[in-house]
DNA sequence: TCTGCGGATGAAAAAGCTTCTCATTATTAT
DNA sequence: ATAATAATGAGAAGCTTTTTCATCCGCAGA
């Protein structure tokens, strides 16, 4: 139930975060951009506003119920944060998204960011290719 | 010279190709937003607008001699092309960067990338974190 | 050195994504 | 139910980047 997700969070219960949740949580995407939110709200006939989307999406992640990437594009994408970090390879040609976790790289990292003086707060490693579908063709 | 890097390149050479690339090769930062290079030429008393800076820096990357790279906040940063790969690592306190290159995770990358069905073609690492000079204060 | 063509430039407008403003409305504690 | 407080919607504005278009320049050929 999505209400006791977001008093748990310190949010108040509204409309537009119950939706918006619903759908990050419902659809079959994983990735979405605040304007593939906004766009699957007007498909369900909510009338919520695109800037109430992005305000939300932003609460969302400072609450730590969605994370947010960059991925190549300009624009930012959420998920659901479900608690474990992951990675991402990305289709050029379809935009097919892959997830991924690879301990070995995790601690390469650790260890980079020791040897050049860093205490890591966060990284993201993007891969980009062509998918095996988008092979064929 | 780089009137010569330019003609290899098939850009004929004008003079805020020329400038750029001279900003990009002198500069002691290896990393410039479109703004930072503008700033720059600026102050070396050229009068290029930034719509040329933003067409020279894209042309500069297709021709390889520049590669481009998306930090957080939004804006690209470009480098000069030195023909080796590398990663980087980023102060989230004062904005240094650093670069390193590891092949246990270069190698994994192309590992998980042909796993996943992928025929990779690009990738980037971005670490984020506190630097050594950050961290005493 | 002169000429002419195609490409390059500058200035301004526009585009695309995101945030802000502010008047109105909804939520929650009492 | 009421009051205090926070959230919303609509539109304006902000920022980075791209496009438009009239003018200008580099450069190959004469
Ligand atoms: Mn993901
Ligand atoms: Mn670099
Ligand atoms: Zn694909
Ligand atoms: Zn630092």
């Amino acid at each position: 139930m999505e209400s006791s997700e977001l008093r748990k969070a310190g949010l108040k219960v509204t409309l537009p975060r119950v939706k918006i949740l619903d759908i990050l949580e419902q659809s079959s995407n994983r990735h979405h951009s605040a304007e593939d939110v906004y766009k699957a709200l007007l498909e369900t006939g909510e009338e919520i506003g695109l800037a109430t989307v992005y305000r939300v999406l932003t609460q969302f992640e400072a609450a730590g119920l969605v994370k947010r990437h960059h991925f190549e594009g300009g624009h930012s994408v959420f998920e659901l944060n479900q608690g474990t970090h992951h990675d991402h390879i990305l289709c050029v040609k379809c935009g097919r998204v892959d997830e991924f976790v690879d301990e070995t790289i995790e601690a390469r990292q650790q260890d980079i960011a020791a040897e050049l003086g860093y205490e890591m707060t966060d990284h993201c490693l993007y891969m980009y290719g062509i998918c095996a579908d988008c092979k064929g063709k």
